[in-house]
DNA sequence: CTCTATACGGAGAGATCACTCCGCTTAGAC
DNA sequence: GTCTAAGCGGAGTGATCTCTCCGTATAGAG
């Protein structure tokens, strides 16, 4: 599974026009993405690139790829917040890291109903180190013990409810859910009532989550 | 701008068999929106309803058409649900409405996306139904004195982001989701950190959230 | 400068979709 | 039973999308 065509991979270095080619293309997805929604098509973003759909199509075999090096992308600097949390001494990394990776993922919009879609590596890693930030802001008592990472999961995904409806309108909107959220897991006296997601739902949940554009 | 071809007007009343037909689409309609998502062929919510695409345009003018009158049906229930928690006396009734419209959402999932999207009456109706609620609630200091009206709809975009998620893999998990946002709720020393969303710009949130289908 | 592997552009193939049109059928008033 | 307004089905239209193919252009090694 570990195939060709990914990121900055060393098969064999691309020349030096398609290497910029690349990352225009990459940058003008983003853009397109970001104003249109996935459902943009290839046409579009090859002209914001200023490259014809040929070029567009060596460099990424499927529009599918090309999202995913998006998701790639973001998924990498969301891993670095979280690298970058887990140093902080005083059990504050969580809620650094969700506002940080909050405030990114606010600035690439486009392709995150696909965040946690795929199969990556860098989702578990991510996860790994998400839960290992929620075992030390539990340590330190900043949130409350009967909170599980699952629940962080979902948190992201209401994240995500609330960027999607908001971001044009109100960029900063999310900033405020996530205050409420936070403040849901302060340490209580009383339990939350239900149940949490069980990993292994989680996993089946980010397995499925929204196939848009996969089934065409 | 109160048109033609909304809900059970009495413009001219169906043949038998015409009537019949049109609720077949309909419950049609909201199995394979729920199946596939708002993307789904009108060609196959045809065939599930077992009459002709004919049929459904004659009944529908627009795909949009057949959405919209789901939108109506579950924004009607919604309401109603509303309605039904003003009535409790205790400051409950927030609380109450949150979590029987969610249930609802919850097995109307389809065009769940629109909910909010379009410029009904009922779409404002529903809010100030819900402005009662979080008025109620906070009388009988169940919620926070500093949690706005504009907070309880970032919360329902919130749920909606859980319930596309999680739905088809967890469909209980949202209640959990809901448990931490009620919890964030609930009266605290200290105010939530930012400012919460003005009215003004959550009526133009309402009116751009996710155009997906309109765009055609 | 030469030469070739690499890259480029964009017309067009093939699918799929929303929606229309029209000849046939039928509910239901009389 | 008759008659007609209302309803029906589904082939066809045109738009749009992803992706392919191939003749042309060029980077860059020798």
């Amino acid at each position: 599974m570990t195939s060709a065509t990914n990121t900055a991979n060393l098969e064999r270095p691309l020349r030096k026009d398609a290497a910029q080619h690349r990352q225009q293309l990459l940058a003008a997805a983003v853009q397109v993405f970001d104003e249109q929604g996935l459902d943009a098509s290839v046409t579009e973003i090859a002209r914001v690139a200023g490259v014809g759909i040929g070029t567009l199509y060596r460099r990424f075999p499927t529009k599918d790829a090309l999202i995913d090096a998006l998701v790639r992308e973001i998924l990498g600097a969301t891993i670095q917040m979280a690298r970058d949390a887990v140093r902080a001494p005083d059990g504050t990394g969580l809620e650094r890291f969700l506002e940080a990776s909050s405030a990114y993922q606010a600035e690439h919009a486009g392709c995150l109903p696909r965040l946690w879609n795929t199969d990556h590596e860098m989702v578990k890693t991510a996860r790994q180190l998400i839960a290992k930030l929620l075992v030390d802001a539990k340590k330190h008592d900043r949130i409350r013990h009967d909170l599980t990472s699952t629940d962080l999961s979902l948190a992201m995904f209401s994240l995500l409810g609330v960027l999607e409806a908001t971001l044009p309108v109100a960029p900063d909107a999310w900033r405020r859910h996530l205050d409420l959220l936070i403040a849901g897991m302060r340490p209580a006296a009383l339990n939350l009532p239900h149940r949490a997601l069980s990993t292994a739902s989680l996993d089946k949940v980010l397995a499925t989550h929204i196939p848009t554009v996969a089934a065409r």
